[in-house]
DNA sequence: CACTCTATCTCGGCT
DNA sequence: AGCCGAGGTAGAGTG
């Protein structure tokens, strides 16, 4: 780890570029302006803020409020710092898409490099995943005699989350949600069943179920009209 | 500012507490496991990374790869700090949803606290409304004779971007996108059109059109099977 | 507070 | 490299 506070421009830029030759977290603490141009355009004016360069090449600037950073860049991208007219400079770039992000800082109050290895596979429980796996375990969830057939089987408009049939040996198409819905999910289902009406030939019923925690009234009233179901089910038991 | 390296408990403790109380932005480097629980559930295992506690309550943990935090806290939580048989563990939490996260520190290798006020208003170019004013101000964009009526025109199934007519006085619908589009695109479009439908009286043709730089191909058969349209439209006029 | 939709969404998986 | 959909999406705007 290296840090320096209230460096000069050369000493700022030591702790940047001995950090990105040893694969170090380097964050900087000051005065900065920041430009972005590429997929879209920003501007930033001046202000005390952190930016936060990953030896991935992913770039971040955050301001005192917010959880999303006020500009930065994807890994992949390849950073340089610069003394340039007094200031230090950090740019990040990327072609494909092309965009680049510019840095200036008036000021470095504080600079940090430091080694962040360590596990980073975090594990999460209460995922779509879950809610699929709880499906296939206990179909029954869905109504009595259900028989998931197929997970992410393809149609011409994507793949369907779970595919199977009802006690009547009908088609049932499932789209699952892990949490509360809204129109969007509806119009997803919507287009796989009528996908599969052309495919499957003329006879077969087919029904088309959502399957989330809620709906909300506007998805519900998108339901009805488009002749599908909902089935409240939550990713995990205890959510019931 | 205030700054610490290799602290004991109590001296990360305190610049934890003095950064709380003035509203300064609180940087943790150090080795730590972090559970959530809350929308969903998570677990890591130790390791080395960034802790980043803002004023306005939001929380992040960062490790070496990435763009997007490992774990989090939206802005609005409260968050304390406390030793815990010997260790750094600091504890965020919201109600609506109900969520926490617990960070648990084996060692705290550097402190920071900073002042990182200053204008935190990024001006953005190349946005949705950015398309919007655009046809506005030029709307044989779309076609020759077209005329918008309304923005944010309300319909059962949600709000339409822009709505107008045709030189032969049919009513347009145009849903835009700033950038390239697939299949959901289609489907929103899709539901203000269906929606509108029921709406006008009967007699009335009604185009629907999809405005956006480009579409994928599936999203394309998907227009033409719902006897959609699409207009090839970018956010900035030098984007073409 | 809940609903709806945009986003430089990011991210992973697959073709 | 592009397409597609999930996400603890976040954030903004509105009712």
């Amino acid at each position: 780890m290296h840090t320096r506070t209230q460096p000069t421009v050369e000493e700022a830029l030591a702790v940047l570029e001995t950090g990105f030759e040893r694969g170090y977290i380097v964050v900087l603490f000051g005065r900065c302006r920041v430009e972005y141009d590429g997929r879209a355009a920003s501007s930033l004016a001046a202000g005390n803020r952190m930016l936060i360069a990953k030896p991935d090449g992913a770039i971040l600037v955050h301001t005192e409020t917010g959880q999303q950073p006020v500009n930065w860049q994807p890994p992949g991208c390849t950073h340089e710092g610069a003394s340039t007219n007094g200031e230090l400079v950090v740019r990040s770039k990327r072609e494909t898409p092309a965009e680049q992000l510019l840095v200036q800082f008036e000021r470095v109050d504080h600079a940090v490099a430091y080694d962040a290895t360590g596990a980073n596979d975090v594990t999460v429980t209460g995922t779509e995943a879950d809610l699929r796996d709880r499906i296939l375990d206990d179909p029954s969830l869905i109504e009595p005699g259900f028989e998931p057939r197929v997970t992410e089987r393809e149609t011409p408009a994507g793949a369907v989350d779970i595919y199977g049939k009802d006690e009547d040996g009908n088609v049932v198409v499932l789209e699952l949600k892990r949490r509360r819905v809204g129109p969007d999910a509806v119009s997803q289902l919507n287009r796989y069943v009528s996908a599969l009406d052309q495919e499957l030939h003329a006879g077969t019923e087919l029904r088309g179920i959502l399957v989330a925690p809620s709906v909300t009234d506007r998805a519900e009233r998108l339901l009805e009209k488009r002749g599908l179901e909902f089935m409240s089910v939550s990713p995990s038991s205890e959510d019931e």
